[in-house]
DNA sequence: TCAAAAGTGTTCTAGATACACCCATGT
DNA sequence: ACATGGGTGTATCTAGAACACTTTTGA
């Protein structure tokens, strides 16, 4: 801190912009919704919201998630905040950025419809205000960097999923494609997953077995060994 | 954003806080202040202040950091920022947390004296005020993540530095030993050092070579291949 | 019977680890 | 001559990459 008192200093609009991802079974997209204000009315942007006097800025990005999707207990993390002056056109704000990962089939139609929001794939992104855009590609590149070091794929897909719908995720988030023995060695090895006995049987003939992520397993390779994973 | 008007809405105070690391040959360190006002005054503290109307966060860490230091150019990097309505405790204020690595010697007396500054080997940190604590560990955290995979060791020492300087800094990162024939193997393979031909005599008899980063190779790498680095 | 996706093993290579002795020099 | 820190090479192990055929089953 200064040694000025804290009374002399200007204090500034703070918000948070969630990015957030979700998984249809093939494409890795983000959620956007149209912006219901002005300024930049109409256009595309992140879900977003100001800070309030009593809430943390974690506090803020949940409750702005939930209004969107009616979810609680999403995974979130912080990604980065952006103070550029100019960077709102309206105010000087500054914006705290969280990048979330959600199962997109729990999103429901409803709620899209209400907030005017849709889900585009990475590759299709319409122009978006301010500096949004640069939130989403530092988004998606800590996502590539994060899910190579932790088991968050998982947080993307159904409780119940198959090998193939895995590794087609992690195509997606890495734009390129994986042998699938290879993949499945690695992550079996990784003995945080559990086989069950029973097969998805929509997507193909010979069906594929159902796996789930076993948290209990994984917290305890955690404690054990280093970080590292994947 | 919301659909709310900007104008509802409070504004907060906006705070930088840095932790700045410095490496004496052996030790790493992290330089702390004693806190030069109300509340907490002659505490201890990480370096901070308040970002002004004009200026971004990075350019209030900067002049944060210089006022602190003399130095421009210094390697930073967005840390976190924290966000707790009771953290602190004189109003509520968001802080912007900065990493910056500094060359310990560059580092003046004189300006240490002014503001009551000091260096803190990382396992001798004070009590410090607010939530600086969680602030430094987390910097701790990241500057070993960022130093496994980009060359941003270097920013600690001098231009020219030996390679059992360079073990001894990736020795006090990792807190723990290194076998030196492996590091230097994996170090030079890397092919962004070059060996100068002169020697180091005041810490050995026998002298050690001198080795210079090649910021140009680096960037040719860089370019060539992924991002990867030690 | 055939089309479509699931499942399965082996070889090769590169990087990581473990480890011990000689060298140069100032005192 | 000896104490101090600098410098060097090899063997082993492990993880990642490359690669092609068989199995199941619904239509």
């Amino acid at each position: 801190m200064d040694i000025d008192s804290y009374k002399k200093h200007q204090k500034i609009l703070v918000a948070v912009d969630c990015i957030i991802f979700g998984f249809d079974g093939s494409e890795l997209k983000a959620l956007l919704i149209k912006r219901g204000f002005e300024p930049e009315k109409g256009r595309w942007s992140l879900m977003g919201g100001f800070i309030r006097e009593n809430e943390s800025a974690e506090k803020a990005a949940i409750r702005i998630l939930y209004k969107l999707t009616g979810m609680k207990d999403i995974y979130m993390e912080q990604l980065h905040s952006f103070s550029d002056v100019d960077r709102d056109t309206a105010d000087r704000v500054i914006s705290i950025a969280y990048f979330a990962l959600i199962n997109i089939k729990d999103y429901s139609e409803q709620l899209q419809l209400e907030h005017e929001a849709k889900w585009f794939h990475l590759s299709k992104i319409p122009p978006l205000i301010f500096d949004h855009k640069q939130m989403l590609k530092k988004a998606q590149k800590m996502l590539q960097e994060k899910v190579a070091t932790h088991p968050i794929g998982f947080e993307l897909l159904p409780e119940k999923f198959t090998l193939p719908q895995l590794q087609s995720l992690y195509e997606a988030i890495y734009e390129m494609p994986l042998d699938k023995r290879n993949f499945k060695r690695k992550i079996l090895s990784l003995n945080i997953l559990n086989k069950l006995n029973e097969k998805e049987k929509e997507s193909s003939r010979k069906g594929a077995f159902y796996y789930v992520f076993d948290e209990v397993k994984y917290e305890k390779l955690q404690s054990a060994n280093g970080v590292k994973w994947y």
